[in-house]
DNA sequence: CCTAAAGTCACCCGATCGAGTGACCGATAT
DNA sequence: ATATCGGTCACTCGATCGGGTGACTTTAGG
């Protein structure tokens, strides 16, 4: 399955603990650790995590904040909270921001395997295959020619008054077509209009 | 094999013609036909077929015209041109503008199997399967974090300076690992750089 | 029959981008 | 010992983008 998971916590002991139990899983691949919510918002991106375990209280940005940053930049992150007990306002406000749920930090191998079935079972019921996780929801959207010879042209890094002059179009006409694509998408500029069109397979 | 043909020519009946002769051929999956160079360009992108067979004599945009502006926007188009046997300078011309090759209008099937078994053997001499065909010649280049993670932001819609806030980074910052992932990428915008970002797998 | 969708083109406007340049720092390589 | 590379930030400038709006036409659908 190749299921990675990100531990955070400032605690290096807590971080080793994990790892350690986190390594006993046979579903488990890969644990790395962060020592802070900066270094999981910044190491997300590169490492992908399917699950990120996230303590609640840490020095500097809060456990809090990093999972709400977390899933505001990257909507499709699975998070857990780690909890010494006390602090259910915090649990409960980043399970409303968007974490999947929570952990005590004493907890049993055996309770942590099982809650890490839980969450990956849950992570199941999405598409599954990675790279159809980001796809956005619902159907794919349909694309007319004119939007999908745009969206091409886009790919390759041309402007639209380029696209136009391609397609014998006026700037004008390809900057509605690109709107429209926009939309359709749920892009909000070209970049992120290319991403989708390589997830939704309308590029290659 | 899935191998998909285009024809142009602005005759229906040579159309027709070749349309009716690849279908004979086992290799062929699908033949779909044009009737002007300017069609030629705007179905491209959309069938992304193989092969083109490229009239070189055509009302309007000519057969050589039309292979130029397709291989400036498509350079990994595979072209072969027909002719009917006296314009020898503009098949030349096109092949020094990156057509793979020409034939006779009215060769027999089996010269015309023969050579498209030829241009798609040379098609199997690149990396083969469909997807690694798009990627830039070369190495993969090799990205720094930062690049990586300004890449990330881009390929999710942010602007610099939004990607700057989430990396804790100045605007300016994120610029320069911008341009310089430009660099690497031989990326004009970051339209294009998100592209060749799935085509390298540094996204997903 | 009329509406909706797609295609075409135009004008305005503020935000963003990308190029170019220069600069400072630390680590690594030569 | 010095050069290169990655990371950081700043400033300028012209080009491009994306939103908003409106309008005309054709085709398809209800």
């Amino acid at each position: 399955m190749t299921t990675t998971v990100l531990v955070c916590d400032d605690s290096p002991a807590v971080r080793e603990s994990f790892r350690k139990s986190l390594s006993t899983l046979s579903e488990i691949e890969r644990v790395t650790a962060a020592g802070s919510g900066e270094e999981v918002l910044a190491r997300y991106p590169l490492e992908r995590p399917d699950v990120v375990l996230l303590d609640v209280q840490m020095p500097g940005m809060g456990g809090v904040e990093a999972a709400k940053r977390l899933v505001s930049s990257h909507p499709d992150a699975t998070i857990v909270m780690l909890t010494m007990g006390e602090d259910v306002d915090g649990v409960s406000e980043a399970i409303e921001d968007g974490a999947r749920g929570y952990m005590a930090k004493n907890v049993s191998v055996e309770e942590l395997a099982s809650t890490m079935t839980l969450v990956l079972a849950s992570n199941a019921e999405l598409p599954g295959q990675r790279g159809e996780i980001n796809r956005p929801g619902g159907r794919p959207p349909v694309l007319t020619e004119r939007e999908q010879q745009v969206l091409d042209g886009m790919s390759r890094g041309r402007s639209n008054a380029e696209i136009g002059r391609e397609l014998f179009l006026s700037e004008d006409t390809v900057k509605t077509h690109a709107r429209r694509l926009f939309r359709k998408l749920g892009a909000s500029d070209r970049a992120q209009a290319v991403a989708f069109g390589f997830r939704w397979s309308f590029l290659r």
